[in-house]
RNA sequence: GUGGGCGUAGCUCAGGUGGUAGAGCCCCGGAUUGUGGUUCCGGUUGUCGCGGGUUCAAAUCCCGUCGCCCACCCCA
């Protein structure tokens, strides 16, 4: 094999397919049934666009992003997530006044150039919920909903919902300082990832999982215990409403978001069965990127699940998903090259009244063709060879009931009363 | 970017101390005339990841390189 795949980058097969669609149906589903619309964005965003979003200074922009230059000169990138798109096509289109209060989802393909691993790819798909014009807590309690009742539909087995503030503009500045603060003081016992972290991002000191970071870190000011009145307030009532409404929550003072744009409400979706990544979503509040990227100040809080993650996560006995194969239904069996007209013509009018119909090959024999019949689970195999031309009858093979019904039906005759005809010999389901 | 593991037919793998490649599955064909699921017989596909070295001889030893996987980092 000479030219392969980029690393990273995969096929996905019949299988794992038919899996995705299921699993994006049922997401789908209950997004709708949320009042959510969904919105297609381009994979391909000025470069800018996520420099201003995500954060220049996030690993995500600074080694993690395809970009190129265009012929042009600007910065093109291919994206990396879908909420500073979303959120870039609600204010260039309107809808910040057309619709104030949108709730809007995608699905797609996002890239990060990153070391694939299990559960992780350079491509690798997403299907995000955007809820644009609301900042009461009851927006976030409804969100949290929809993303319980996602992973339910989908069977994501042995979830939990991490769930931590991460304050506002008003509280979270003194806050890193202080835990900035906290790390110097303790800068020798850090590993030298986080001696890095300790002026430009100090928040991820938390989570580091080196264990000499972790005990040095484990006396370390917490956000929510420095939250402004006003981000404790959103965040007691937030809880309050998911206890009412039967959404179990695991408080995660500890948890904090790579991307820049979240504040208050953060959340993620961890999930057994998915080895070292074991995040098959995660979301926030992102009060302020609208106005970021030249918008109203408009509230918005949202999320992304990983498909590939989710796939993993429901995988094993996720038999309420079932892996619906395109059961062909007939096999239209032409022996001779007399019989291969006649066939196709035969086969398409039956298809336009809903069949599924597979056309073999006229140069083999009955036998192969029977052969094949039986191994795709062929419910009903019509016959034409030399005897059904000259006659202009079709001979039916009824594949469960291991008979033959010779001249069946005419060649010519209605498409749907040759389907009457199959349904008296044999009961089988059109679809 | 950093570690560790692995690279033999489409797939799963076998090939002690070097002798020049195999099994099962899959696929295709046959077992007398136009009929499947079992059985039997036969068959196709390999630069043994790639390059170099040692040797009369390497899939097997040495070096390098690439790729994949897992983990760190980060995140979905």
């Amino acid at each position: 094999m000479n030219v392969t795949s980029i690393k990273g980058f995969r096929d996905v097969l019949p299988d794992e397919a038919a899996r995705r669609r299921a699993i994006l149906d049922a997401t789908r589903g209950v997004l709708e049934s949320y009042g959510y619309a969904e919105i297609e964005l381009p994979l391909l965003e000025k470069g800018e666009l996520f420099q201003r979003s995500v954060g220049a200074t996030s690993d995500i922009v600074e080694k993690e992003m395809y970009a190129f230059e265009d012929r042009d000169g600007t910065l093109i990138a291919l994206r990396p997530e879908g909420t500073a798109s979303a959120v870039r096509a609600y204010v260039e289109n309107g809808l910040t006044r057309s619709l104030p209060v949108g709730r809007l989802w995608y699905s797609g393909p996002m890239f990060r150039r990153e070391r694939p691993q299990k559960g992780r790819y350079r491509q690798f798909s997403q299907i995000g919920a955007e809820f644009f014009g609301r900042d009461d807590a009851a927006a976030d309690a409804e969100t949290l909903c929809l993303v319980a009742d996602i992973c339910a539909a989908v069977g994501v087995r042995g979830t939990r919902i991490d769930l931590n503030s991460l304050g506002d503009a008003a509280c979270r500045p003194a806050y890193r300082e202080a835990l900035s603060e906290y790390g110097r003081l303790h800068a020798s016992e850090l590993c030298t990832d986080c001696c890095a972290r300790l002026e430009r991002n100090p928040l991820r000191l938390l989570d580091c999982k080196n264990p000499g970071c972790k005990a040095a870190m484990s006396a370390a000011p917490l956000m929510i215990d420095h939250l402004c009145d006003p981000c404790r307030a959103h965040h007691d009532e937030v809880l309050r409403l998911l206890g009412v409404a039967g959404v179990a929550v695991t408080a995660n003072p500890r948890m904090v978001r790579g991307l820049d744009y979240y504040c208050r409400t953060a959340f993620e979706v961890v999930a057994e069965g998915l080895g070292a990544q074991d995040a098959v979503g995660g979301g926030g509040r992102y009060d302020g990127l609208v106005a970021a990227l030249g918008g109203p100040d408009m509230a918005g809080i949202g999320f992304a699940f990983g498909l590939e993650r989710l796939d993993l996560a429901s995988r094993p006995d996720g038999d309420d998903l079932g892996v619906a194969a395109a059961a062909v239904k007939i096999l239209m069996a032409p022996v001779g090259e007399a019989a291969a007209g006649p066939a196709l013509a035969l086969a398409r009018r039956l298809r336009q009244t809903g069949l599924r119909v597979e056309m073999e090959s006229p140069g083999r024999r009955l036998k192969a063709q029977m052969k094949h019949a039986d191994k795709i689970g062929a419910r009903f195999v019509v016959i034409l060879g030399d005897a059904e031309i000259a006659s202009g009858r079709a001979t039916v093979r009824d594949m469960r009931a291991q008979l033959d019904h010779a001249s069946l039906f005419g060649l010519a005759d209605d498409a749907t009363a040759i389907v009457t005809k199959l349904e008296q010999i044999g009961q089988f389901e059109q679809r």
